[in-house]
DNA sequence: TGACAAACATACCAACCGGTCGGTATGTAT
DNA sequence: ATACATACCGACCGGTTGGTATGTTTGTCA
């Protein structure tokens, strides 16, 4: 049905448009992002966007979709996945995502998130493709997680942890949309990770007596 | 300027779009939510409405610091202050803020996470109107960390760890909003009471050696 | 080369948006 | 009784919105 864009050279109207999506909605969010404006900044006009996307709704769900996929490839290829300990491949995920908070507010910030936390209600496309590109994300750490586990003879609900690293990411996305800066994402996240090495074992709880 | 309405017995038209605003707002974000849609639920009109409010954004500040004001009322006559034990304390606050997760998720999620999220990059005024809500808030979890840090004679971060406790709540409440159910919520509330409880000795972390 | 569909452009529409405006009802101080 | 303030009403305005109707260009295959 929709063509695969990596199967095609020259950038088309609906791959511009995507891109325009994920910046501009990332920026000023769904609602308050018009479809003249996704048009003006991919170079496109209406008949092209309606050429190619039945509604508004719908391109924000496929926006979603296609940021699954850029963010999956970006984490698919990223070296976090190197260390020999399953453990050190969860932390070095955690710091790699401490790295990836660079730059301005929209630039690191979760276009799923962004969009579902607006249009859960209104739209269940939205939700679908936002919550598949959120959870499906996490799925990807649970084997890591699981092997740590085993290896450190912990007992974890892996699935549940996986989601929960994405909770603080994008709860620290929310506060630090609210402080104007990055340093609660970048608390939030380090929060995290001492919270995974003492899970772990890898760092030592204070012993009981003082 | 503004009368309190704490101290005028029946409730005013300002009041009613207030409500108005934090039930359509948490419901169907800011910018989706039109000054008509506030007026007919409020049941004034909008005559009313530009009375009491410069603009629509001005409203949706004013129910930021409204929505402050009634939250900060709810925690500080709930039960979790009653423990002894500063650590209870913090225990309690994350035992209690679990509770609250109940029925429709936009009744238990943040009306300024909400609302900051989608218009932080459109007005300042509702931006520092919600970074207040949220971050006065955590302020007054700090004593009692810090209480419970030197009580246990631990080194932590109060005001950091305060601010993580509202990441990940504000997290739990997108990914709910995704899943459609409150259970990620719930599951990150856990981890982060975990979490607290490794950093002050009360559970023990896995010893290193298997 | 020509047929034909997909890819895009142009022009346009009705509904809706935030905000304005002239006016009224009710109080209250002088 | 006069004067003025506050609270509220609802018709109205210009601009914007998502969406449509109708071309024109372009790539593909016979």
């Amino acid at each position: 049905m929709a063509q695969s864009s990596s199967t095609v050279r020259k950038p088309s109207a609906r791959d511009k448009l995507l891109d325009a999506a994920i910046l501009l909605i990332r920026q000023n969010g769904f609602a308050a992002t018009s479809v003249d404006d996704l048009c003006k900044t991919a170079g496109v006009t209406k008949g092209a966007f309606f050429h190619h996307f039945e509604s508004k709704d719908a391109l924000g769900a496929a926006a979603a979709r296609h940021w699954g996929e850029t963010t999956s490839g970006l984490f698919a290829s990223a070296p976090y996945h190197d260390p020999e300990d399953p453990l050190d491949r969860v932390l070095a995920y955690i710091d790699f995502r401490r790295e990836l908070i660079a730059g301005e507010i929209p630039e690191y910030t979760c276009y799923a998130g962004t969009l579902v936390q607006e249009a859960y209600g209104a739209s269940v496309d939205i939700r679908d493709a936002c919550a598949s590109a959120i959870f499906e994300h996490a799925k990807t750490l649970e084997a890591d997680i699981a092997a740590a586990a085993e290896r450190y003879g912990v007992e974890v609900d892996a699935p549940s942890l996986a989601r929960h690293t994405q909770a603080v990411l994008q709860g620290g996305f929310i506060l630090s949309k609210a402080a104007g800066n990055d340093s609660p994402v970048r608390e939030s996240i380090d929060h995290l990770k001492r919270y995974v090495e003492f899970l772990f074992g890898r760092r030592a709880s204070p012993s009981k007596e003082t």
